[in-house]
DNA sequence: CAAGATTGATGACTCAATCTTT
DNA sequence: AAAGATTGAGTCATCAATCTTG
């Protein structure tokens, strides 16, 4: 499995890199914004969720910010916090990295498999997931 | 999939490097090492096996040197080349870090799986490695 | 000239310390 | 005192340039 997700993060830092300008991580951001309410989230839990720490986000945000990709705007209920906003820059940015992204998938993960082994593959990754809630 | 293995990355990083100081690249080129023919392997093939650029490798492998897990010998059959060969000391290094390693993988990915899963999952796993030969 | 290995420069991440707000 | 976010220091990776040998 190492071995799988090292081909896949190699080829997708080079291809998203190389069309796109963005890293897997960069990605990884804005796809999570992208599915959150509002297009919006807590630095804290945006970390959390992209399994960065707090001051990795920190960095990554900022790269984003000053390409437009996202907006830091203060937390209205806490005045500690910022929310990281996907703008429509973003929202489109990512649009168009979604599909060199899934591309890379279908060839490197579905493409020697049946339908029914990716299948049994989604199931059994969730499985897993479930089963370790955010131990680390 | 990438979710599933930055946890396990996490876990294996963090166990390895607090109770047998190594990294997992680090571990990875131990037991790439170890499964060798002699225990040795020229450091082109050593770095393309354990997925790290030659430079990476370079100064991986002397970490370990400084260590006295491993060693460089020249090749005989090419004056260009070096052998990394894993000694006696990184031997039993690698042998009492895999008992850490293996327990974490028992307890992030098969715990949570029934036997059948476990080995359907390894089946698949091994399907995308033969389908896509070292693509990148 | 190409291949094996190393080195220098650069980039992104983590950890720990810091500052502000709760 | 604890939590959210940032910053500084340190580590380790990659890329490109270099040196040596085939």
């Amino acid at each position: 499995m190492l071995q799988v997700s090292s081909r896949m993060l190699r080829e997708l830092d080079a291809q998203l890199g190389e069309r796109h300008r963005i890293s897997v991580n960069e990605f990884d951001v804005l796809i999570t914004l992208d599915n959150a309410p509002d297009r919006q989230l807590r630095m804290t839990d945006l970390a959390r969720a992209a399994m960065l720490s707090s001051g990795g986000l920190t960095r990554l945000a900022g790269r984003l910010e000053r390409r437009g990709l996202v907006r830091r705007d203060p937390d209205p209920d806490d005045a500690r916090a910022f929310r990281a906003v996907l703008t429509a820059a973003g929202s489109h940015a990512l649009a168009e990295a979604r599909i060199t992204h899934d591309a890379i998938i279908s060839r490197i993960v579905a493409a020697p498999l049946s339908a029914e082994e990716v299948a049994g593959l989604e199931r059994t990754l969730g499985r897993i997931l479930d089963g370790e809630p955010t131990s680390s």
